[in-house]
DNA sequence: AGCATTTAGTTTCATTTGTAACTATATTAG
DNA sequence: CTAATATAGTTACAAATGAAACTAAATGCT
């Protein structure tokens, strides 16, 4: 038994059971790891979901536009367009027009727009750290190696172009 | 060092770095799986994926109303409810009211429904060997008894009610 | 150079979603 | 027994979303 594709069918016969299902796990997790996330902080800080992933993305890179902003976090370029429109108006970041090109915008945070990330993400890495009380280290190293081959094999199937 | 999150805390010197926050990774592989598996298969079926996951529980089930759907599923009452009425429509399944208790209504699938059922099965199945093909056995092992903590212990977390 | 194509980003519109209000039935308390 | 409360499910409304059309600038082709 080489895989686990082979160990799963082996196991479970060909028939579908969601408890071993895992994209199913996999979405039901995620989904109430957001809720709980967004939930908890992100509301007390009037951020929405799609804000606060920018915040974070350019606090870390601190200048992009908004097609890389949206590759990197895979959101659709409208929410990503929608969401910068609101941080610039709430001053949150700067837009600066690219001299070569005129098309493409530099996206950064203002002083305000680090301030606020500087404030958020003491309670994201409490928040963190109460979730990964759960596992062991070990166990978090593995599952990040995991995800890291299963995020690889998607990108290459067939038919997710 | 006990745990993941010290091993985080140490690793990371309580910075925040989206690649290895832990939340941001699943969010973002659980959208590429849900994507690709719906897309591929579901609307070649014509079901939307509320409609897949109200069939696939209840061929599991059997015979459920719909709160119960939506607590396994993790899905809100009204979704699921208009994805009920949607496949009652189509013929996918039955609704009976309760006799013992009249505002509750058992939902199963009907003949129609399990046809189309085993029909789908081995499409997913299929996508699921072609994406466990990446990970090994115990690596697929150690991966759905991780994410069982996780999901264990995110609905003990104190704001997550 | 001049016209077609591509690209970055925005806007429009239809669909999906969730919150809150609602209907109808069941349960509980006085 | 009746009134208040709770529960299952639906509906109405407003917000979020994504596909497609659109604007404006850059690039490619002849």
């Amino acid at each position: 038994m080489r895989n686990a594709a082979q160990a799963m069918s082996q196991n479970h016969n060909r028939t579908l059971q969601l408890r071993h299902f895992l994209a199913y796990r996999m979405v039901n997790l995620a989904r109430l790891l957001s809720d709980s996330l967004s939930q908890v902080y992100l509301q007390k800080f009037q951020l929405t979901i799609p804000e606060w992933r920018i915040l974070a993305t350019l606090a870390e890179h601190h200048s992009l536009n908004a097609k890389q902003i949206g590759a990197m976090t895979f959101m659709d370029k409208t929410k990503v367009s929608r969401a910068v429109s609101q941080m610039s108006d709430t001053g949150y970041l700067q837009k600066i027009r690219d001299e070569q090109d005129q098309r493409a915008i530099h996206l950064s945070l203002s002083q305000r727009g680090y301030d606020l990330y500087y404030r958020i993400v003491p309670h994201i890495l409490d928040w963190e750290t109460q979730l990964l009380d759960n596992i062991s280290a070990p166990e978090y190293r593995d599952l990040l190696a995991t995800l890291d081959k299963l995020e690889q094999g998607i990108k290459k199937m067939p038919d997710s172009e």
